[in-house]
DNA sequence: ATAGGGTTAG
């Protein structure tokens, strides 16, 4: 209760110093212009928080509302200057003017309150003036609502300039609809007369397509806008170096041309943004030598730029000295402190090299440092309590991610279902899927094989029928997961009909997957002969995972002929692989030809093949332990006690089975 | 007292 009290005093103080110490600022520099009972009012009103609003005087003037408004505003205090622009409508709802509702705008810091502003305006019949229509154009296209942009642009009195033209084009490009960014450019090429495509144009449009991953598109926008006697500025040459490393096998050359382009137009040395552009692009081509030498020589480095750095180590799969660098900007202190991006760069590259443990013990240590994580710091955490299995730890996480509210995010929610469905709670994912408000292609696509995954087969259909009535297209991943579903539960006849209609309705060509788990679904369900056939008619050579499913389906149905054939077809591509021989030795065992199986092994011994032994985790206790058959994790607690138990129930076992075998006449496999 | 574009983490 005390603590609560002292809290809102705390608030109070906060909310009324700030206000009350510009206003002094202001009634001194200002008094001799007059207006001085004015803001005399004024300040009794900003500082009587607790005064009934109507006993307070109207105050007749908006200057210093407007100019403690702009205050907030350039101190990067939206709430307070939204705060007083509440208070100055309340007192004086006629006040507001042609100065006061831009700014009142650029404090909108949602939609909803962009769209409350918009209708103020109407109300005052101030929408049509050339500034408030301008920055309405501006907070709708900051938030991404092209809608509401596109009609505040259409209403607007006077010439359309370059201005608003290219907030309209940001608005497409802030909601990633980069399609609509270029058809409005057209439609501005085509309005040549009214206004010119000018640098920002071209910029953001470029930035329509890098934000979406339409890197190559960025590049070629990039030469038109050269070709269209546009030159390439920093703003430019900054998103075309970040399309680089997407270009495939163009990239380094891509990259180096632009970066010399970067150079003669002298917007590389002094230009932060471009030199962050440029660490980034060659981190991420592997080239560390070059990452480091622009690194070294950027005089003037910020947290972007020494994140560029740890990122181009991690990308490099150089997870220690990501670290190192990150421990570096911690020890240096200052301006470049690591922040959110610094950590989840290494937090990801420890979990996409593997080392999901050490993932998750940085992520602790960012607590520690009581740094919030946000949508992707969270997407990529459960990504590895998920390979984990570690359900605990993602509870916690989706509790933290309820109470910041993040929890909704599509990021945040598809790795919720997988993780969930990856620690066998599919209920869990299906309540996340549900509570979500908008699902992309990934989160149909999580839901489909967490029921797959679990052998929900009719589960996994609903939700594709579901994803149909939704209007959302399925890809390739899609099909994987319901074909795979189908597979599990040995529907066959479902999954001939999906992977035709994949083929002719949907044109998805099958990929090496997709015929595994057609190969897979046929041959579990014993039509060997199908799935062979169906091997044959594929358009490039099976991999081996297509023979390793018709193999694996051959031994579940001991039919050794054509286990025989398909081996010999599998040794005559040539595919050599530990997991392959391994395979067929063990093909060969199953169906009791010993002397062919031992020449495979000794086959592989001497091509000097490995199998490394496949593990299973378990975890408790929030601690996940990895073991592989026939050995005791040394740091289990109590192994001992458990294998009694489990000694235990393998005899139990036994004696049902032996009940079961003399009961109903089943011989075991 | 007022406007639009840019780099880093999945």
């Amino acid at each position: 209760m005390i603590k609560k009290k002292s809290y809102q005093v705390g608030v109070m103080l906060r909310w009324l110093v700030g206000p009350i110490c510009q206003m002094h600022r202001l009634l001194r520099t200002t008094a001799s212009r007059g207006c001085i009972r004015q803001r005399h009012r004024l300040l009794s009103a900003v500082a009587g928080g607790d005064q009934p609003i109507r006993d307070l005087p109207p105050t007749t003037c908006a200057v210093p509302w407007n100019r403690l408004l702009c205050a907030h505003i350039c101190r990067s205090r939206p709430d307070l200057a939204l705060a007083l622009y509440r208070r100055m409508r309340a007192l004086c709802p006629a006040l507001p003017n042609t100065y006061t509702l831009p700014l009142a705008l650029r404090a909108a810091t949602s939609p909803r309150i962009a769209s409350a502003i918009h209708a103020h305006a109407l109300h005052l019949s101030l929408h049509a003036h050339p500034d408030v229509a301008g920055q309405l154009l501006a907070a709708y296209a900051r938030h991404g609502r092209p809608d509401e942009a596109r009609h505040v642009f259409d209403a607007m009195p006077s010439k359309r300039t370059t201005m608003s033209w290219n907030t309209l084009i940001s608005a497409y490009s802030v909601c990633c609809d980069p399609d609509s960014a270029m058809a409005t450019f057209g439609r501005m090429a085509a309005a040549a007369d009214e206004a010119l495509p000018d640098a920002v144009t071209w910029t953001t449009l470029l930035s329509a397509h890098a934000r979406c991953g339409k890197h190559p598109v960025v590049l070629e926008l990039f030469g038109d806008m050269h070709r269209s006697g546009c030159e390439g500025n920093a703003e430019s040459v900054a998103v075309a170096l970040s399309a680089c490393p997407y270009a495939g096998d163009l990239a380094l050359g891509k990259g180096r041309a632009i970066h010399g382009y970067g150079v003669a137009k002298g917007v590389v040395r002094g230009y932060l943004f471009v030199t962050n552009s440029l660490v980034c692009m060659y981190g991420k081509l592997g080239k560390m030598d070059d990452a480091r030498k622009v690194f070294g020589e950027a005089g003037e480095k910020n947290t972007v730029t020494w994140n560029a750095l740890v990122t181009s180590y991690a990308a490099s799969g150089m997870c220690d000295e990501a670290l190192d660098v990150l421990v570096r900007m911690e020890q240096r202190g200052g301006m470049a402190a690591p922040n959110v991006v610094s950590w989840s760069a290494v937090i990801g590259g420890f979990a996409s090299s593997g080392d999901n443990e050490r993932a998750l013990e940085l992520f602790r240590r960012m607590q520690r440092r009581w740094l919030s994580p946000n949508v992707v710091t969270l997407a990529t955490v459960l990504s590895a309590c998920a390979e984990l299995l570690a359900v605990r730890l993602g509870r916690e996480v989706h509790a933290g991610a309820i109470r910041s509210m993040l929890d909704r995010h599509s990021l945040v929610a598809n790795g919720l279902i997988n993780m969930y469905a990856k620690c066998g709670r599919v209920a869990y994912a299906r309540t996340v899927f549900d509570g979500m408000k908008s699902r992309d292609l990934v989160s149909w696509n999580s839901m489909l094989a967490s029921y797959g995954m679990h052998g929900l087969c009719d589960d996994a259909l609903a939700v594709f029928a579901d994803m149909a009535e939704a209007k959302v297209d399925p890809d390739g991943v899609t099909f994987v997961a319901v074909l795979s579903a189908c597979s599990h539960a040995g529907r066959v006849s479902e999954g001939r009909r999906l992977f035709d209609q994949m083929i002719l309705e949907h044109r998805i060509s099958p990929s090496m997957e997709h015929y595994t788990c057609m190969v897979d679904l046929l041959g579990r369900a014993g039509l060997l002969k199908d799935a062979s056939e169906l091997i044959e008619t594929m358009p490039v050579g099976a991999d081996l995972c297509v023979w390793g499913a018709l193999l694996n389906s051959c031994r579940i149905h001991g039919d050794a002929a054509m286990a025989e054939a398909t081996i010999a077809k599998v040794l005559q591509a040539g595919a050599e692989t530990t997991g392959n021989h391994t395979l067929i030795t063990n093909l060969y065992a199953a169906c009791g030809m010993w002397d062919e199986s031992k020449r495979v092994r000794v086959m592989t011994r001497e091509a000097g093949l490995r199998k490394s032994p496949g593990q299973s985790w378990i975890e408790v206790k929030n601690k996940v332990f990895a073991f592989v058959a026939g050995s005791v994790p040394p740091s289990m607690p109590g192994a001992e006690e458990i294998f009694r138990v489990l000694d235990d129930l393998y005899s139990e076992m036994d004696d049902e089975r032996h009940t079961m075998e003399h009961d109903h006449h089943i011989v075991s496999v």
